[in-house]
Formats: structure tokens, C-alpha cells, sequence
DNA sequence: TAGATTCCTTGATTTTGATCAATGCCTTAG
DNA sequence: CTAAGGCATTGATCAAAATCAAGGAATCTA
């Protein structure tokens, strides 16, 4: 259990065994159904989520109805409305889970215990966030610089696991979209050539 | 000197004299005209900047030698290329001072023995980067899920003194939009009602 | 297995923003 | 003080993506 949590942790910050336990008696596991919610409109975040395994998207909902999705998580990846979770407001964002998915759940307690017990779990969280603000910027950059085709391709070679497993809706979505534009776009990149 | 950063830095995480005087042996003052480089093409980012005074910004130029905006720095913020600052590749972004401004810089070298020597440093770094990356990721979601109008109106009350003190077509830029798209937005935005 | 969804694709039309072009204002440098 | 360059605005045209609409394949499910 937790395998793969600790496994990245340790890749990220070794832990001695003791370690490892005291963090363990901290995690709570979770497994989500297809289509089930982690995070809901307006609910306040209370976990920050690890995926072992599945898959995950959190989401707004904009004027129109329609479904904009914000990220994915993976195996390995950590999902959250990190804004909701620190400051206690409502969440602006959704969470579903998009395949059956296992979870390992760190609640706000938990959170703030392992800041104050274990100083390497504070080092943890900053070389994950730190990781993610990075990924996010080289997102944004690309959305903000780059022809579509650009970053459809971007995002085959940067994450084809995703490309792979999440349905093209999505992935429409997920760029700003919608599934006809992605379609055609699709047909011109990997069409020719 | 160095008032604002360790304002900032006590408002985040209390510091005893000690500590303060023991930091401030690791910071660097620099000043920038307008329109002089931070940090250049190609690059290696080597400092992390805290703006005392000033404006810069961080951008890319795109393959129609369009310069696209990805950031804004003024008193208060920070600014760096932190993928390049924290694994030595080259830099993917340019910084350069769009007022003349005054900085704190804080090196690679610096950085890591901060990190090492005062565990306050290492809880004020997180909680910087945990404020950005809930800053880019409400800017991203604005962009792929609001009406461009909308998305000015947000930058206007969120950041009213960028759209003040920044030009136009450097807000355009930083949108993703043409100057002309803007001043028609603002026209529709700003001069009805 | 049949029926219903979900998902992707393709076509025609509309809308939106980019591009091209010109003007006037304001700042600034010689 | 004057010329030049930077900046915002406005108009006309063009290009790209959204929308509207329909069809067909694949998957799930009763």
C-alpha cells in the first residue's frame, strides 16, 4: 500500500524507515468509481490526492454549461484544489475521477502535522509544487505562444500517456477547444505525413 | 535595503534578527534601467529576483518574432526563469525591466545554502511558490474558460496597478491578443456603461 | 443481442479575432 | 523646439475556430 507514493517521495527526498511510518499513520487510502466525485462545486477541498492508480481531472464549469478542464492526474501524479485546501473557501474547481482510481489522501490535519513533524515532508511539498508551477507555466506559455498544431504535438511527445488514455473530448477541452477543432487539427498533424 | 523582501518575508515567516542578518549575507542588490536585460536568450538563469522597486516582465518570443509576454514583476514580486534556475539548462524565457527597477537577487549558490542553513528560507520559498502556482493556474483557467472580456475585466480588478502602470499593448501581449483585439475589447468594456 | 450512449469525424455556415493600413496623440531625444 | 518614434485607436478585409448539423463506429448495458 502506498507503494508508489513512497516510491516518488524517496526519489524526490530518501526517507529513513521511522520516517516512512510516522508519514504512513497520516495517509488514508480511497478508491473513486469512474464518473464518482472527489471534489464537487462549492464544497470546501479538504485532501490533497495521489493517484496510484487511475485517472483524474479537475474542471470549472463555464457560462455556457460546458465542462473546461484545468489538469489531469495520472499514476504519480498529486491532485487537489490547492487554494480551497489552503485557505478553507469553497473550491472553484471539480474532480472527477475518469477511470476506476485508487488514492492516497493527505488531509488538511495531516497536512499541517507533517510540516510541523517531518521536516522532509515539507521539502517534499516544495519540490512538488515547485514541479508543478513549472509545468504549468511551460502550459501556458505554449497556449499563449504557440500555433494549435504546436501544442497538440507538445502535448503527444510531452505526455502521451494522457493522449493515449483520456478520451479526445477531453483533451479538446483540456487545450481550449472543442472536439471538431482538436478533430480536424488531429487529421492535419498526424494525417499527412 | 531590502526593505519590501524582508517585509514580505516577515509576513509570511517571522524572523529573528539573527536569522534576518544571516540572510541578508546571501542577497545581492542590482538595479536595471528600462529596457535592460535580466536575463537573456539562451541564457542560464542564475538569480531568483525580488522586485524592490520597478517593473520587469518575462517573455518568449514566438516564430513570428512576436514577443509574448508570460509575466509581469512589479515591487513585491519575484521573478526568474526557475526551470533554468534550478537545473542549470538554458533559459526558455527573457527578463528585462520595463521601468527602471531595483532588485534582490538571491543565486543558485545562495539559494541552496539557504536552504540548507535556515529552514525558515525553505518555508518561505514554499510558500512563494505555492502563491504562484495558485496565481498561474486562476490565470489559466481564466483563459480557457472566460470570454476575453472577462478575462480583462479579472485582470483589472485583480491586478489593477499592471493595467495602470503597464502599456497596452504589452497587457495585449500578455493576454495572447493583438493590441488592436485589446483596444476593441477595452471600447466595448470600459466604454459602455 | 438489441438499444442506447458515447465518441469521433466531416461538412456548411457563422462568428471572432488577426492582419493590413492609416491617423493622431504624446513623449522624448537631438 | 522640432522631428521621430512609440502608442492607442479605428476601419476594412481575411483567416481561423466555433457553431450547427448529421452520420457512423465502438462500447456499455439491460
Amino acid at each position: 500500500m502506498y507503494e508508489l507514493f513512497f516510491q516518488q517521495f524517496n526519489e524526490k527526498v530518501p526517507l529513513t524507515a521511522e520516517e516512512q511510518e510516522t508519514i504512513k499513520t497520516f495517509l488514508t487510502p480511497k478508491k473513486l468509481r469512474k464518473k464518482q466525485y472527489l471534489l464537487q462545486e462549492g464544497d470546501i477541498c479538504k485532501y490533497i490526492a495521489f493517484v496510484e492508480k487511475g485517472a483524474l481531472k479537475s474542471y470549472v464549469i463555464d457560462e455556457a454549461g460546458t465542462e473546461r478542464i484545468t489538469q489531469f492526474a495520472l499514476e504519480g501524479w498529486t491532485i487537489s484544489d490547492l487554494y480551497s485546501f489552503l485557505t478553507g473557501e469553497p473550491a472553484t474547481y471539480l474532480i472527477d475521477a475518469i477511470e476506476d482510481a485508487e488514492l492516497v489522501l493527505i488531509s488538511k490535519a495531516a497536512h499541517e502535522e507533517l510540516l510541523q513533524q517531518v521536516p522532509k515532508y515539507e521539502t517534499y511539498i516544495r519540490l512538488q509544487i515547485t514541479g508543478a508551477y513549472i509545468a504549468l507555466q511551460r502550459r501556458l506559455t505554449s497556449i499563449i505562444s504557440l500555433p494549435i498544431e504546436e501544442r497538440y504535438k507538445n502535448l503527444t511527445t510531452l505526455y502521451p500517456t494522457i493522449v493515449q488514455r483520456v478520451p479526445q473530448h477531453m483533451i479538446a477541452s483540456y487545450m481550449g477547444l472543442t472536439p471538431e477543432t482538436l478533430s480536424r487539427v488531429r487529421g492535419r498533424v498526424t494525417g499527412r505525413k
